[in-house]
DNA sequence: CCATTGATTCAATGTTTGTTGAAGCGTAGA
DNA sequence: TCTACGCTTCAACAAACATTGAATCAATGG
């Protein structure tokens, strides 16, 4: 992930729109959401999620399939790690200061990654 | 931090000019940068910069303070920290496919936290 | 084939954001 | 105190973004 990309995915997670939908997803799982749904889950109308999707896929946060009438949408996990990491490296240089507490985030954390650093 | 600080630091950091102004600054480590120095790095006008500053500082990424004629800016690592653990723990809700690479990334990091996660 | 449902496209609009140049404020040195 | 320097404030403007309603497209069921 390059400077570019980057910017654009913080960009994309800077409305407040677009972030309950990214969380919505991830909460939702790699089964994700149907368009539909989301658009209640968010409250915004049919037209303007469109519009948030669109730029949440173009940033790669998202991915979309068809299934049936629906359009289910599910978190680019991928996209996801790709910014964290990035972020951590860019912010990491050498100082503790901002990865510790990270780590500690994550060592807090109920998934299997955490669980892995607790031993 | 909550949803709105997370969405404003993204937001924050959603903008080409404003990111290199963080990546410059979390680069010169504590000391921090002076106002001036910093509009040539990145290589924008002066009032331009006080604007990006300005929003940055509202967001918790930066902090400043006068130094003589200068006004020094450095980065808040706290803020930074915060935001990244916010996205993991976001994120993470018991899926590694996304915290995984995240700790991959830090792990190859040249920082004492990386360093400890090899141990 | 027609009607219905689910979602997107399009055009229009109001709002926010980024950028610029001129003017102003605070600090330091002569 | 006068001047120079560093940075910020202000006002103005162009560009980008978010939101809306009407029209359109795709898939399903009668």
């Amino acid at each position: 992930m390059d400077e570019r990309q980057a910017v654009a995915a913080f960009a994309a997670l800077g409305q407040e729109n677009r972030f309950r939908v990214v969380r919505a997803l991830v909460t939702a799982g790699p089964d994700g959401l149907a368009a539909g749904a989301l658009a209640t889950e968010v409250g915004v109308s049919a037209t303007n999620l469109t519009f948030h999707l669109k730029e949440l896929s173009h940033a790669g946060l998202i991915q979309s399939r068809r299934e049936g009438k629906s359009i289910i949408y599910s978190a680019a996990y991928e996209g996801l790690s790709n910014l964290i990491a990035f972020l951590m490296r860019d912010c990491c240089q050498g100082r503790p200061e901002v990865c510790d507490p990270a780590v500690a985030a994550l060592s807090a954390c109920d998934c299997p990654t955490g669980d892995a650093l607790h031993a």
